[in-house]
DNA sequence: ACCTGAACACCGTTCAAGT
DNA sequence: ACCTGAACACCGTTCAAGT
């Protein structure tokens, strides 16, 4: 009798069992076994629902595409825009594991397509080229520089001493020695107390801030009649 | 006498391998098992030279971030942090598995450091308050959407055959019913020829239109004396 | 100081077999 | 149609021991 089990498995069991246990141990933690396990069942019937471990994580990735909003037509495209967008942001905050799950898919699944398609529409109603609308995209999922930037907004050790006064002074005196630059900005984000540098950035502000200067910069495109075949995309953005 | 080994082990030379390693078979295929085997030496031998793999992966990345370029003085700002920020971009596409595992780390190292200092440092020699600099960083590091853009530039798969004029035609079909927009795009950057949708986008091109973006709405910003203190960063942007 | 051997507790995935 | 058992070829990492 203990090997009745009331509900069969499925396709989307299985996804949304890796989507729960992914949220609670990270994607290092998530086995095929231990998947299994939380499913009460033996590692290899999953093998049924799922090719294998890389399919797997595509079918995480969409259901956590599937949670974004794709809301009504509003008065401006910029504002159409930043509504998915932040939806978008939203849904990936919820899953701390998907920012990196998605980064690493290649996959081009329906799911990832109709949200393209969707973002894609609202810059076309919105007046942009088809071109525009195509580097306008591009630069949407561009991170600029190859490395982490949380320089900052690094989730603390909660389990660590929050830092003496003596180490604030010293990290100063470190950072001003070799890192003078970062040192005048950690004072301007922090508005002198250094010891308020790990929570004391706004991610959401600077999320916005990036957001604002792309889609800022893709407007005045518009307004120019900016195409591709202009030498230097710089060159007609500069007064 | 097969015992004997010439030079022994030390970190840098275990940190090259892995680098030389990863190069040939990326990080998936990068064990600590096989990188010892590369090396001549016995698995736990690396741990002496190394805590464990995390580290070795942080040592890793170091190693790319040191072949970063850090140019002298430039006329213009924005050039010198162009000069920075392609030279690393340069970086990472010599080594395949770079982006993704830079993306994964959090540590900051001294060489993370030492290159954020000197991005930061361009901007505040160009006239950016350290507030507008701090927030320029973010946004040069910030990916806006949540999921992976490449649509259109995944290397098509070296084996399989072209498309025929057939399968493209039901491609396109297949867009203008569910992906409308998609296929306006696509049509556009590749001039109405469907079939070079593979290689047709160039991605340099991409990068550094979402760079010049960033970098020219910063300028304004600059002029505009913007702060962050100001209610809505977008409002500052709009004539 | 640097490397080794044996062992532990894990992985993803195969195959043939069960019900 | 769906699940199981046993097995294979891997992992990262420990500990105590060798030279």
């Amino acid at each position: 009798m203990a090997t009745v089990r009331r509900t069969p498995l499925n396709r989307d069991r299985v996804l949304r069992a890796a989507v729960a246990l992914a949220d609670e141990v990270g994607v290092a933690g998530l086995s095929m076994r231990r998947l299994a396990q939380q499913l009460g069942v033996v590692p290899m019937a999953l093998y049924k629902h799922v090719a294998d471990k890389e399919e797997l994580l595509d079918g995480m990735v969409d259901v956590v595409i599937g949670e974004f909003d794709t809301p009504g037509p509003g008065l401006d495209w910029r504002d159409g825009v930043r509504a998915r967008v932040l939806s978008a942001r939203r849904a990936v905050l919820r899953h701390p594991w998907a920012r990196q799950a998605i980064e690493s898919r290649t996959r081009r699944t329906p799911t990832v397509l109709a949200y393209m398609n969707s973002v894609a529409g609202v810059l076309l109603d919105g007046g942009l080229s088809a071109d525009l609308t195509h580097h306008v995209l591009h630069a949407l999922g561009n991170r600029i520089w190859g490395f982490s930037p949380e320089l900052f907004d690094e989730p603390r050790d909660e389990n660590a001493p929050p830092p003496t006064p003596e180490q604030q002074q010293a990290m100063a005196a470190e950072l001003s020695q070799r890192y003078p630059h970062i040192l005048a900005i950690a004072m301007a984000a922090t508005e002198g107390d250094l010891s308020r540098v790990g929570p004391g950035c706004d991610e959401e502000f600077e999320f916005r801030f990036a957001l604002d200067l792309l889609l800022d910069g893709a407007e005045r495109l518009r307004r120019g009649g900016w195409t591709s075949t202009a030498a230097d995309p710089i060159a007609t953005l500069r007064d």
